[in-house]
DNA sequence: GATAACATGCTAATATTTTAGCATGTGTAA
DNA sequence: TTACACATGCTAAAATATTAGCATGTTATC
């Protein structure tokens, strides 16, 4: 239930764990290649080396070149942070939420009939009151 | 489009900028209350100062201490850390995305139901393809 | 085997963030 | 008006984050 996640980071490890989350893994070069206002080669191991002391990484070698990966599971700190957006901005609310979701993007006809399966599967599964 | 928004800003400037948020506005001591563990009054107040400065934040005075104000409104600083959240973690994919919110916390049949209302207007109202 | 390309290991300097302390102003109640 | 409570203004120290550089190891290729 706590999100030492994306709460305790500073900004280029924030910036580094998104990237890896995005990509699900990556070496240093895909994290300097995706990272803003890059800094050296020296530099983004440096950070990879500490956010693995820190326990948010693993690295396991691929060749000769290291491959990080999350210690989180990508579906765990994406509900983390989805609750933490939900808390900050929408009054804890998840309609307000949704809301956001469905007026911000061009979503597609298609895509809200799939959004309304959704919910409807959600119905029945859901604990009955 | 840009985040200047969280990709920016430091630890405590994030976690200040978050109360601000979620109070709509907020005092030195407010501030003080919700920040997890809370550094002086001081510190508070410097960091206040540098948001200010930054632009992310405006005051106003309140007898004779300071009410702050995210310049950026709420529903738009929602939207961006959305839209970074549906990035990183789940494929750009609202679907996805709504799937997490709808399965993490315990959501009642009433506000399915209302997510339900709430899609179907999202389908009329949407742009006819 | 020599060499080039590219990776990590390690160390230290620099910049920024984070913090606190002291001075000062203001309103309120005795 | 005095004293107290509580606010901000300003300054600087301490901690942390950010950065880079040099040394070393491995692989592929000639």
């Amino acid at each position: 239930m706590k999100d030492s996640h994306t709460l305790k980071l500073s900004r280029r490890e924030r910036q580094i764990m998104d990237i890896i989350y995005q990509h699900s893994q990556a070496s240093v070069a895909d994290v300097l290649q995706n990272l803003p206002d890059a800094p050296s080669y020296s530099t983004v191991r440096a950070l990879l080396r500490i956010l693995e002391e820190k326990g948010h990484l693993t690295h396991q070698k691929d060749g000769t070149r290291y491959i990080y990966r999350p210690t989180q599971p990508r579906h765990q700190a994406g509900q983390s942070a989805l609750k933490q957006i939900v808390q900050t901005f929408f009054d804890k609310s998840i309609e307000k939420t949704v809301a956001a979701l469905v007026s911000d993007a061009e979503v597609s006809d298609e895509e809200l009939d799939r959004l309304s399966q959704l919910i409807e599967q959600a119905k029945k599964g859901g604990s009955p009151s």
